[in-house]
DNA sequence: GCGACAG
DNA sequence: ATCTTGTCGC
């Protein structure tokens, strides 16, 4: 693939052109030859009012969700933040922060969306196809779609809805905090995407791999 | 036409 | 996302 965006030019408009190309490449089904063994977190943060991108990748042990290694990258910032196209801003840092990794993460959770995008393709998914790694979006807020009212104990979960299609789920993942909007990016069904976040929560309303990696994005560790 | 709108 | 301490509620 030649490059994150293909042959983008650079306008909004073609970046929507661009979003529609790589959906078509995703992948929402569980292939993961073996039982994940290493677990990514992606966020990224911003500095200097916004000048400087500043991406956050941390490596996770699955069995222990122990941190391993983090690393963070500073760049500076390419174009403001549109809705509905936040991967052309974010994603070159991520991809930059995973490069440096010790060891390439068999699952990666993402600060965003994956498949609950306008087109499919949020900078969970995006990241997914041009990296080719299993992929999860863990989003804070809808950016399309709606669900009923959800319950409040701790693991509640109902569809996130769009144009009468399921694509992604609200988790009340901590009592008394709003619910987490989670979806499927690349390499991952549904059910996958709900289970992986379950599996990886500790005590927080962020499950450990993206909660690490928003402490190091947003400055505080 | 009028809102809504990940981070 | 970010500017920012204490404070109200569980």
């Amino acid at each position: 693939m030649s490059g994150l965006f293909g042959d983008w030019d650079g306008s909004a408009a073609d970046a929507r052109r661009v979003q529609q190309r790589l959906a078509a490449e995703v992948m929402l089904r569980d292939d993961a030859p073996e039982a994940p063994r290493w677990l990514g977190g992606f966020d990224v943060g911003f500095e200097d009012a916004g000048a400087i991108t500043r991406a956050a990748a941390v490596l996770l042990a699955a069995d222990t969700l122990q941190p391993v290694a983090t690393e963070v990258v500073r760049v500076p910032t390419s174009m403001p933040y549109v809705p509905g196209l936040l991967s052309f801003r974010e994603l070159p840092a991520l991809v930059a922060a995973l490069e440096r990794l010790p060891h390439t993460p068999d699952l990666v959770f993402v600060d965003g969306h994956g498949i609950a995008h306008p087109r499919r393709l949020g900078i969970a998914a995006h990241f997914g196809v041009v990296t080719g790694l299993p992929s999860i979006g863990v989003a804070k807020n809808v950016l399309c779609g709606r669900h009923d009212p959800l319950g409040a104990l701790a693991g509640e979960h109902v569809p996130l809805l769009h144009r009468g299609e399921q694509i992604g789920w609200a988790l009340r993942s901590k009592v008394r905090c709003n619910p987490l909007l989670v979806s499927p990016g690349h390499r991952v069904s549904m059910q996958g995407a709900l289970d992986a976040v379950l599996r990886t929560l500790r005590g927080y309303r962020l499950p450990e791999p993206t909660r690490l990696a928003d402490r190091l994005a947003s400055r505080r560790d």
